[in-house]
DNA sequence: AAGTATCACGAAAACGATTTCGTTATTCGT
DNA sequence: ACGAATAACGAAATCGTTTTCGTGATACTT
């Protein structure tokens, strides 16, 4: 291990000068500079985190703490997208990355990084239970939460246009003649699940179609599959709106085992894009969510929090793109050109 | 924040006593230790990560390197669940994980976590480039590879049983009548791809089927589609070993456009058992891999290597599991049962 | 009862950095 | 040429721990 005390050593000046040397501080003379710094890259020196952390008292790293409700990053291809957003951002940045992925049922204790007072600010993504948010809300520590499922005032979060996407979705649907559209999702009480419902609604709503609540099926997490042989065999539903990719990849299975083809018999659309949603056949119209501009967004904003750039606890939105792919019928025959192409 | 020195003066005792007391060292009185574990748990303490690391040279942190040829993470679910189990079994062990995921165009330097010393260990998944493997088994830290792609001599492995996995799927498909199998992976410069060809190789000579090195395909990484295409349409292959699960549904996709139904028209198996293996249709015969298990494992090890409990470089090969599904034809009729169910 | 072990504790050094403040040497203004 | 300002550096304190070693006090041995 080498330290400034090497250096010091072989610069015949102390350690103070050293240190001064390599943090680019005022008095410390041009040439002795030149030359400490000319050892410190001889010698590959890089400071001591600990020691450095311990004086400064900030450690370069941010944590970031998944919720694994079940396999959070794995379960959801969407969540490791958004990791990788945020380590890319945070590693540009000379940030080290903390994971944790809580489980449910983990007691309501300040996670032991934030104890330890390993990190700097956190990053929080997906659901969490109050007690625990209450908990971590109480240490004082910088915090952006990502697509969190309640609005915490005094509290940066980063947010996905749901209802805004939904919204362009349905309109989409409609713009093709489908009026009779059944939605899927999982609970709505996730909020992401909700605002991408109200968006279903407002478009009903503008284009004077009544809202049939006999096919918004919205029960338990990934019941895609149970959900669309609903809609299709009890409701004869022939366009379906899912909330998210994952549901409507399950859909498609439902889809091919009553022997149905998409889109010349049922039309779907989902909400994500997820690598599956263009790998599915026929590909799978979507509404495209940036993962990794929302964990880069959210390095951004945590950055200046811990720099005290600001204080403005402020939540920004991230939109959405619609991608339109082969999963939809077109009922209407004349020659309009689709929205957007891809 | 709170430290030992809140304590201290809290019991009326020195330092020393309450770190004695509190890391359960032998000459500490009884009653004092009581008390003073007892003022702690009141104030709610937790030793300051970096005063500590700093003395005693151990961070509790352990670095995770991915390398992210293209989105290693969410590219390929498969390392999704290795990273799980790593930090399940961190979590488990009260370590924190620091995760870096390099781009291939890095330069051959030594990652920074390890520069300023803040893991006591690394895992590394996946293949790394020579140089900065060099680089990094310098610079003397413990080192655990997870279905790395060279066997690193004096290195601690954790692997997959390739070869036998992919030998009992061979043996699969061959019992079911099927004799002309088409091959198809990634490179086979990776030892993985590599190892399910020689179980390829090993499980068509046992069978007296000469190699046709016509149906067998590697080049690329996710060229399956095209792969795939050529095998049906010039080769005439009918049966498709795919070693790899996101292959084998690109694959799907090329059956499904040439109008041929799996498993009808055409069989094929996978490995590595992704979430979407299942979801596919017809849901995917394939290898299961134990993706949390590599990293547990490899957690396991390190521990133990840090812990100076183990200088035994050694090599653990993780068995698999072969899946039967839906995706492959049985030829024969008589009423031999299938394998293994699920 | 004297000598020796054991026990319980504290003072101080150490880990590797940064920072404050004091000291000297140089330069400047007039 | 004299006092003041500035520049360049070092000693020492500090961050929050752990650990070594010394010191009394008590207990044990014979």
């Amino acid at each position: 291990m080498i330290t400034i005390k090497d250096i010091a050593k072989r610069a015949g000046v102390s350690l103070s000068t050293v240190s001064k040397a390599l943090n680019d501080r005022p008095d410390v003379g041009m040439e002795t500079k030149r030359k400490i710094l000319e050892i410190a890259k001889d010698l590959n020196f890089t400071p001591h985190a600990f020691g450095k952390a311990l004086k400064t008292k900030a450690s370069g790293n941010v944590g970031v703490l998944f919720c694994r409700y079940v396999r959070s990053l794995s379960g959801n291809p969407f969540y490791s997208r958004v990791l990788e957003g945020i380590e890319a951002e945070l590693a540009l940045n000379n940030y080290n990355l903390l994971l944790q992925i809580t489980t449910v049922s983990s007691k309501d204790e300040i996670p032991k990084m934030l104890r330890e007072r390993k990190v700097d600010g956190i990053i929080l993504v997906g659901t969490f239970k109050d007690g625990y948010l209450n908990r971590i809300l109480e240490s004082g520590i910088n915090i952006v939460m990502i697509d969190s499922n309640t609005i915490i005032k005094d509290c940066s979060h980063v947010l996905i246009d749901n209802e805004h996407g939904a919204f362009q979705a349905i309109k989409y649907l409609i713009d093709r003649g489908h009026r009779r559209i059944g939605f899927v999702s999982g609970e709505l009480s996730r909020l992401s699940f909700r605002q991408r419902y109200d968006g279903y609604i407002k478009a009903l709503k503008l284009n004077d179609i009544p809202l049939d609540e006999n096919i918004v099926r919205t029960e338990g997490l990934e019941n895609g599959y149970e959900h669309v042989k609903y809609l299709i065999e009890e409701q004869n539903v022939r366009c379906i709106f899912s909330a998210n990719d994952l549901n409507a990849i399950h859909g498609y299975k439902a889809i091919n085992d009553l022997n149905l083809k998409i889109p010349d018999d049922v039309s779907i659309v989902g909400f994500d894009d997820i690598d599956m949603a263009k790998l599915s056949s026929p590909p799978l119209t979507t509404v495209r969510v940036y993962k990794e501009e929302l964990g880069s967004i959210a390095v951004r904003i945590l950055l200046k929090l811990i720099h005290g750039e600001t204080d403005n606890n402020t939540t920004t939105l991230v939109p959405t793109r619609f991608v339109e792919r082969q999963s939809v019928r077109n009922l209407k025959s004349n020659g309009e050109s689709s929205l957007i192409d891809e």
